[in-house]
DNA sequence: TACAAACTGTCATGCCATGACAGCTGTCGT
DNA sequence: ACGACAGCTGTCATGGCATGACAGTTTGTA
């Protein structure tokens, strides 16, 4: 048996899998939409595809698990565009623009994000609350990762200093706020979801700005 | 039939219902900590308590429920705490104290709160990722409830102004970063649970400070 | 082609959660 | 004190989630 993470030529069965992968996938937030997510039975998925409800679970650890995969992408992307910002920049401005810039991507469909799939998790989200529970706890998990990420930018240790994690939590509770507000008021009077997310981070700045290590110089020219 | 929430001169039906409820917790939180949470079946609580399985779903909507009534007295005493915070205070300030006036209770056992729960609830949360989920939804819930109080306290309204809920979410993050430190690091660098509530809020507090409406006059005075 | 590995379906099991129904217990009016 | 009634409990039944075991099939490889 080779090395399989590495074998990236796929064959057959790795294609395979991943096309039933994204049929679950797909099937199951159709039905979700259509029938919201509780009253969705994990065999219906199942039967749409074609495979046994066995074979559903060994694609997904859980019904919810399917919904978050799609969470688990946003966050990866979070991340990935946090640490290319200049390394000038805040950091809590730093991380306002990743939020930006992922809201932005998932209300408009770039970088291979599918709007309807994004207004569907929405909608899921808000009425069933055993997923909202399993997200909330899959973001607080991401919030250690993202932690980790500021203390290197603000060139401090993480397991020493609180802040990193502070700093995380506020930037974590910016976004679950602003997703909070933007779906309870509906097309109420904050706009769209990465209008919301400025507004709260902007809020934020105003208060904090925890510099990063490379700007604590440059920050005092500029002002 | 007359009221039966205001006939608080309860009968013998309302004590043997507090007496089982109570039972069931206790046993629950016994077994919890013995075998885990997701080891432990419904139906082993209810046989030590001498009910039946379905009589246990009478008294609480699932399993994670049943811890979850220890975390919805501590988040009832932090509303009430933080209401009865002086007028003049910030409003982080506030909610700072009424963090540390909670923790504090529940690590030194005052105000009817047993210590020994409080450390059983911990070691819950730590093993079982359901109960975990279900907690952070509750307090998300909640959240929206300190909001309100925020709001009344700056002398806006939460429907148009962002603020009061961004700065519940910070309160709400900053209390959930503490108690992860202090569970991640044990007996470490950062001390009990309310020292680490303290230096979190503190951090919270050099940066931001939203004067209440009652404050606004008198915080000028006295710096 | 033959073998090994991986994937799938079927069957079985255990637990969670809920509805329906009958029996028991307390509460209250007379 | 007693009877009617409301509420609580147990039993039974049901359905869905999630997992383990095992055999059959497909795929990649020697």
């Amino acid at each position: 048996m080779r090395d399989m993470t590495i074998d990236a030529a796929v064959g057959r069965r790795e294609r395979k899998k991943q096309a039933t992968r994204e049929s679950l996938i797909e099937a199951a937030f159709a039905i979700f939409v259509d029938k919201g997510f509780d009253a969705t039975t994990v065999e219906e998925i199942a039967d749409a595809v074609d495979v046994s409800s066995r074979t559903f679970f060994r694609y997904f650890a859980s019904k919810e698990d399917v919904v978050l995969t799609f969470q688990e992408e946003q966050q990866a992307m979070f991340i990935a565009r946090f640490e290319a910002r200049p390394p000038a920049e805040p950091v809590l401005t730093a991380l306002k623009h990743a939020a930006i810039e992922v809201a932005h991507a998932c209300e408009t469909g770039v970088s291979g994000f599918d709007p309807a799939r994004f207004v569907a998790l929405k909608t899921i989200m808000e009425t069933s609350s055993s997923v909202l529970a399993s997200s909330l706890q899959h973001q607080q998990q991401k919030q250690q990762v993202v932690a980790e990420a500021i203390a290197a930018r603000m060139g401090v240790d993480p397991a020493d200093d609180l802040r990193p994690h502070v700093v995380a939590a506020i930037a974590n509770c910016g976004m679950r706020t602003a997703a909070d507000c933007w779906e309870q008021g509906g097309s109420g009077p904050f706009g769209s979801l990465s209008d919301v997310i400025r507004q709260a981070f902007t809020l934020l700045e105003e208060s904090i700005n925890y510099p990063s290590a490379a700007a604590a110089a440059a920050s005092r020219d500029s002002r």
